[in-house]
DNA sequence: ACCCACCCTCTTTAGACAGCATGTC
DNA sequence: CTAAAGAGGGTGGGT
């Protein structure tokens, strides 16, 4: 009897209607995580830090914890690392939630709800980086949130993200009436240091639904940490043993593999096995998803995964495209794929438990410093926490990969037995501080001194451990820049953040993305599209693709022909050399996409995955349209144009000439450009033009057709300006003579 | 002259947040 | 600093 009837618990908090309802939902009983949880106040208003493993129910304390302010009039704040969470958490919550009459809306950069006005929402869903965002945009309702629920908040001690996370709740801390706090964590190292930083009870729960067992195969053998053994049918190689020992006793096998190639190729291996596992009712629904994947995408990438499928397997990475992974996700958590050969992306990201997860390697490469590093044994328990599915599962089982007898008691050292590492603050990171005291001093207005800074500074994790000394330096070297660069001013001590400050703050754009493109207008009067690109794909923001061996030829080539569209010298130092070399590379991709190269050959060209294509592109929108931004404000107006009609070209991959056509919902790059081809320019020729007209351009059917017309109906609301005088042409003539009185 | 097994050398290496205003094939 | 697997090219032996 591990389970508390929740009744018995929660009659204290809630009125039995509430507790009836909850019932309802499923609530019937009580893990041990959220007993603890509530036992340790979280219902009483108490700040606490929950650390605990996946699936341990975290989320239902969460949620109670929600459900209580919520009874009290309060409204709730739910932050997650990435947008696939997001997603995950609200519809979730909007069904749990909404059960009980609140509203849940999710706000995260690529999705918005359709009402703007969040604040009418109870419960709000966002990524952290959003939530940063919506608080420099002041939004309204900020003061108002009375629960912070900081989901997966050892993301702090990730390099990158980390001090994003670190400020957004360093300054909830500052705020006035600070709301109550509920971190959840992975298992950490030092939970009691970050507790205390937050004002927060540490709670640390060990227990899981599902026993996890740990091991590690070598030689036919698996060597649990509870001293078990397990003899296992050897096929000559450890992952296909360890996959049909699992399937046989119809079980499903996730393998993390430390390459993108790799978990391709031993997807491959696998399928062998797999495909004896098929289940006659799943061959239907199989093909279905490999049909829809190829007709979704062309490239020999998703046609292996597609193929693969078939024989009940999968492998999953960025590589692949959103739409992609989710099939896959979706095929495996209906069992009708058997095995999931996946890189790291599924450690941390969607919820996708498995039976047996198998470790192919604790090592990975790691590009800056050129070896092979092990990983983190945090990120070993957030893949090992994957094993056992909840009600399937008695148990799950979490193998490591042993390849000599003497690794297998250094893996259970290094990893089954070992504690994860402390949560080290990132707020070092140089670019990171300074976008943020940018983002604090723009948006905050009690912080517009040194001494205030300095205050806020002292609030950090990073202060809890080191004070503020040696930050201090730092922040006044960086404010230093700010000041140079023009985006705030100091007055006798006051720091006041200037217009264009402010808009890089809002934009969300690293400083130095913004002194880079400015350097630029300034130096030129115009650039040619591929300048524009190549300045986009410098800019530290965005993400560049890798040069390859191969790749040297072609870009110098590039590089003859083309120099004079690049306003940038070509760089002697051999280091520089090769980073100027793949901003080329980049450019020229991005370039490609614009000009409508299918995707396919894209991806074969630059040997990216239609995945990337994909981040690339939504990056580079995200910066060209910063940068025709901070262009206007300057009055570099030429600028501002190209830049603006650059970033609407990447976003939906297409030629100027189809920018007015491609703005009508259901019309991509592909049907935008069949259009033209059949004379139909322009948004005027498509309100004059016959039906069955269009209805004769092929994969145009009665559907699309309608749908098309439907939108040159309905009075069009004020579309783009900058889109071209053209377009406002049309749409006049569009509402006078069709439409309009 | 041609084929093929084998070996050496070269090459490459995970992931994914944000603006703004609305929807791919 | 502590790697490993696949691709590609070369070698040498056999026919």
């Amino acid at each position: 009897m591990e389970y508390t009837p929740a009744r018995q618990v929660l009659s204290k908090y809630f009125s039995q209607e509430i507790i009836s309802k909850l019932e309802e939902e499923g609530v019937k009983s009580l893990y041990p995580t959220q007993l603890l949880a509530i036992k340790n106040g979280v219902l009483d208003g108490e700040n606490i830090v929950l650390s605990a493993p996946t699936a341990s129910g975290k989320t239902l304390v969460a949620g109670l914890a929600a459900l209580k302010h919520l009874e009290e009039g309060g409204k709730v704040l739910y932050l997650v690392p990435l947008r696939a969470l997001a997603s995950e958490k609200y519809k979730e919550f909007k069904k749990f939630f909404g059960a009980f009459g609140y509203k849940t809306v999710l706000s995260t950069g690529d999705y918005d709800s359709a009402d703007p006005a969040l604040g009418k929402y109870d419960v709000i869903v966002t990524t952290n980086e959003k939530a940063d965002s919506l608080m420099r945009h002041s939004a309204p309702w900020f003061p108002s949130l009375t629960l912070i629920v900081a989901d997966e908040i050892h993301l702090l001690g990730t390099e990158k993200r980390g001090a994003t996370l670190e400020v957004l709740l360093t300054r909830i801390l500052m705020s006035e009436d600070t709301p109550q706090l509920l971190g959840l964590s992975a298992t950490i190292g030092n939970l009691e240091d970050v507790a205390r930083w937050l004002h927060a009870k540490p709670v640390k729960v060990d227990w899981r639904p599902v026993v996890l067992r740990e091991g590690v195969y070598y030689d036919e053998n698996i060597f649990f940490a509870d001293g078990s053994t397990r003899r296992i049918d050897s096929l000559g190689n450890s992952v296909l043993s360890l996959t049909y020992d699992t399937l046989r006793e119809s079980g499903q096998v996730l393998i993390f593999s430390p390459t993108r190639r790799a978990a391709v190729a031993e997807a491959k291996k696998v399928a062998n096995i797999s495909r004896k596992f098929v289940a006659e009712g799943s061959k239907r629904v199989l093909q279905e998803a490999s049909r829809k994947l190829v007709s979704l995408h062309a490239d020999k990438l998703t046609h292996e995964l597609a193929e693969l499928l078939l024989r009940g397997v999968a492998f999953h990475h960025a590589g692949l495209s959103g739409d992609a992974r989710e099939i896959v996700e979706d095929l495996f958590r209906a069992g009708h794929i058997k095995a999931v050969v996946a890189t790291p992306t599924l450690a941390a990201g969607v919820n996708l438990p498995a039976r047996r997860v198998v470790i192919t390697d604790y090592r990975r490469y790691n590009v800056e410093l050129g070896y092979q590093e092990s990983i983190p044994v945090m990120e070993y328990k957030q893949m090992a926490g994957r094993a056992g599915r909840p009600k399937f599962d008695k148990e799950g089982e979490a193998i490591l990969i042993a390849r000599s007898f003497e690794e297998v008691e250094y893996l259970f050292k290094k990893y089954i037995y070992a504690e994860p590492e402390n949560l080290q603050s990132q707020l070092g990171s140089e670019p990171v501080l300074r976008s943020q005291l940018l983002a604090v001093i723009s948006t905050d207005e009690k912080i517009r001194s040194m001494d205030m800074l300095e205050k806020f500074l002292g609030r950090t994790f990073f202060a809890q451990r080191y004070g503020t000394f040696g930050i201090l330096p730092l922040a006044r070297k960086n404010l230093e820049k700010l000041i140079a660069g023009g985006l705030i001013e100091e007055k006798n001590g006051v720091l006041n953040p200037t217009f264009l400050g402010k808009r890089i703050a809002e934009l969300y754009i690293d400083p130095d993305t913004a002194l880079e493109g400015i350097r630029l207008f300034k130096e030129h009067e115009s650039l040619e599209v591929l300048g524009y690109l190549f300045l986009v794909s410098k800019t530290p923001d965005m993400t560049t693709i890798g040069v390859r061996r191969g790749d040297y030829e072609y870009l110098e080539e590039v590089l003859e022909d083309r120099g004079r569209e690049i306003p940038y010298q070509v760089p002697q130092d051999e280091i520089e050399y090769e980073f100027f070399l793949s901003y080329l590379k980049t450019a020229l991709l991005l370039e490609d996409w614009i000009n409508e190269v299918p995707e396919d050959s894209i991806v074969e060209k630059y040997d990216v995955g239609p995945g990337d294509i994909y981040s690339l592109t939504q990056t580079a929108e995200w910066i060209s349209f910063s940068l025709s931004q901070i262009a206007e404000i300057l009055g570099f107006h030429e600028h501002s144009v190209k830049l603006s009609i650059l970033s609407k070209r990447i976003a939906h991959g297409v030629k100027e000439e189809l920018l007015e056509l491609v703005a009508l919902k259901g019309i991509g790059r592909v049907r935008a450009r069949k259009l033209y081809e059949h004379g139909y320019r322009s948004i005027y020729d498509l309100a004059v033009a016959d039906e069955k007209e269009l209805l004769r351009i092929p994969g145009f059917g009665p559907a699309l057709v309608k749908a098309i017309k439907q939108q040159l109906k309905s009075p069009v609301e004020s579309q783009e300006e900058v889109e071209g005088e053209r377009l406002e042409e049309a749409e006049q003539i569009n509402l006078e003579e069709y439409f309009g009185v």
